[in-house]
DNA sequence: AAACCGTCCGAAAAGGCTTTCTGCGACTGT
DNA sequence: ACAGTCGCAGAAAGCCTTTTCGGACGGTTT
């Protein structure tokens, strides 16, 4: 730190001057433009490596107006769902020439427009804003002179665009899946019922097995909380009033937990005698159950990275819109195995 | 999307223009400067607002040399250790006028010299560089023209400034606890010993230990890896060998899972015969527990907040240097009451 | 020899903002 | 009434890069 610090970022005029050229020429030279002679163009080149020359993205951005960075607005950092959106849209930029702007605005919506405002003034060409629920959110307020993506949250307004997984289709394929395995009477236990993500999978259930002229034990889907507790419990009591339930679909991998250890401690055999499915494909959890937890991926990165490429398409000026919904994908672990 | 868009940012040449004055009487006015008189500044912030004029920050940093941005630099963003600190060091910042590029390296040198080029050439005035294990970590290669600090992993110069978790004092504070419980008969089971996260723990556990007259049941450290698996298993083989342990120090919430599991199965009551206590205060895996788990927790947040807060120093050009260490707290819950 | 052409290079403007310095009118003190 | 102050506004320079346009230069054609 204290020593030799601050040799002070080169310019082009620096360059320039060691090459013995004009900047527009050490300019051109530099970003492979024509009207260069080659072996100008190397001694510019040599010059700028020798001064490790890093072009003002600043002044760049300033005279062209393009300035390669985008805005990425969360909503909950610590949850489990933004993150793995964010890696993928971190992903699908990085490669490129973009860097990404990181703002959590804590759920608060002043907190929100305060970052919006401080992007703006940063020239952002883009907004993605990361939901930490799958319940539509309303859309950012004001004409934002940018495009703007939602990913996992869809906006409220079917003319934003947005990206999410699709939670219904999922729904049947964790339903379809169980049956594959043989199973016929099928228990649905999911989270807080007020959450879009709990209705949406109960939906798709649902309607698999009325399509396989079925109905889920106990005519519905049982609503409670995310908890491996409610997941215990409900556990407990579905054996008790519907012994001969043979399968679980799980609103999560904590729920899917609970029901496993009752499952466990009430003598049943998971696999043989009930297949259980979880959601979210959490690994910390799916890979420490006893047997090994079977779980729906959302695909998040790919949510994230889809949202990437949107954006990058609109900020071309491809402006699509409208909900794009993802497809969801089943990761089969030792807790559902077919029954001969 | 299709509508009325891009409104062109409004220019202070615009808000000049709108107000009546000269561009320099506008800037002044807007950032707070004297020699503006009371009625032209409000009738110049009455033009801004209006026209919804956003400075442009990339022209105000191109001129003073300040840019307002940061980097942060991660190793692995699923990880979850780099996420607290990452969200610490954002509110931290978050507060003032200071935005965030994030760029996860994962873990590739190229990828990560890749980033600080990017970064650098955005002029970023600093950057924080959050690793996913305490190990330390080889520092930024090369004379970077801004301070760096290292956050959760330190750097291996020990002139540069890092700020970590006192891991050695933490596994003197859950032994502490655990004997301010009434045990004397612990158990240390934690992960890989290659981490030095396990090896600082075990040996602020031993220091303990020894300073009260004790040793470690089994004389030593059972290392073995982060899983419940592995807590399963150990916890049964020191069940059998020494029968009379009264305490269990886990390395991880994971491995303290295994253990409870195993304990549970055995029929310990926990915590009357036996307390347990976990690392990382992980909620998901704390609060499901049963009984609910007392945890170490390292302050991750407070270290991002405190890596943003010397950050902010350096560049100010109060340089200090050396591996801050943050003190751990335990967080108790149902796995450790006081035997009478 | 004059006109012309192609190749390279450099001067200069632009982009939006901050800051210094200058200028101008109004006020104060004697 | 006159010099000296003071308060306020504007002109202009500067930050660093890209890009356009014109100029220099050497060689070719009529």
């Amino acid at each position: 730190m204290a020593s030799g610090e601050t040799p002070r970022n080169a310019t082009l005029t620096d360059v320039a001057r060691l090459a013995g050229v004009s900047i527009a020429t050490a300019s051109k030279a530099i970003n492979g433009r024509a009207q260069v002679r080659a072996e100008t163009r190397t001694r510019v080149l040599e010059a700028a490596e020798q001064l490790s020359f890093a072009p003002n993205a600043l002044a760049r951005g300033l005279l062209q107006g393009r300035t390669g960075t985008v805005g990425l607005l969360t909503s909950d950092l610590e949850g489990r769902f933004s993150i793995p959106v964010l890696m993928g849209a971190e992903d699908a930029f990085g490669a490129g020439q973009v860097s990404v702007f990181l703002c959590d605005a804590r759920g608060d919506a002043i907190r929100e427009q305060h970052h919006i405002r401080a992007l703006l003034s940063r020239r952002v060409e883009g907004l993605i804003v990361v939901g930490s629920r799958t319940d539509p959110r309303p859309p950012l307020a004001g004409d934002l002179p940018v495009p703007v993506v939602y990913a996992y949250a869809p906006s409220e307004n079917p003319e934003d665009i947005s990206i999410t997984a699709n939670n219904v289709e999922a729904g049947g394929l964790a339903i379809d899946h169980l049956m594959a395995c043989g199973r016929r009477r099928i228990a649905h236990v999911t989270g807080d019922a007020s959450y879009a993500a709990a209705q949406d999978r109960s939906r798709g259930a649902e309607r698999a097995m009325a399509e396989a002229g079925l109905e889920l034990v106990g005519g519905r889907t049982f609503f409670g909380s995310w908890s491996e507790g409610w997941g215990r419990g409900v556990a407990a009591m579905i054996l008790d009033q519907y012994p001969d339930v043979d399968g679980f679909f799980c609103g999560s991998d904590q729920i899917a937990r609970g029901v496993l250890d009752t499952l466990r401690e009430s003598g049943r055999d998971v696999p043989r005698d009930i297949s259980v499915i979880g959601f979210d494909n959490w690994a910390v959890l799916t890979t420490n159950t006893r047997p090994q937890l079977t779980s729906v991926d959302m695909n998040l990165e790919q949510v994230g990275r889809v949202a990437a490429r949107r954006l990058f398409e609109a900020i071309e000026g491809q402006a699509a819109s409208g909900i794009e919904e993802l497809p969801c994908r089943i990761v089969t672990r030792e807790s559902s195995v077919p029954v001969p």
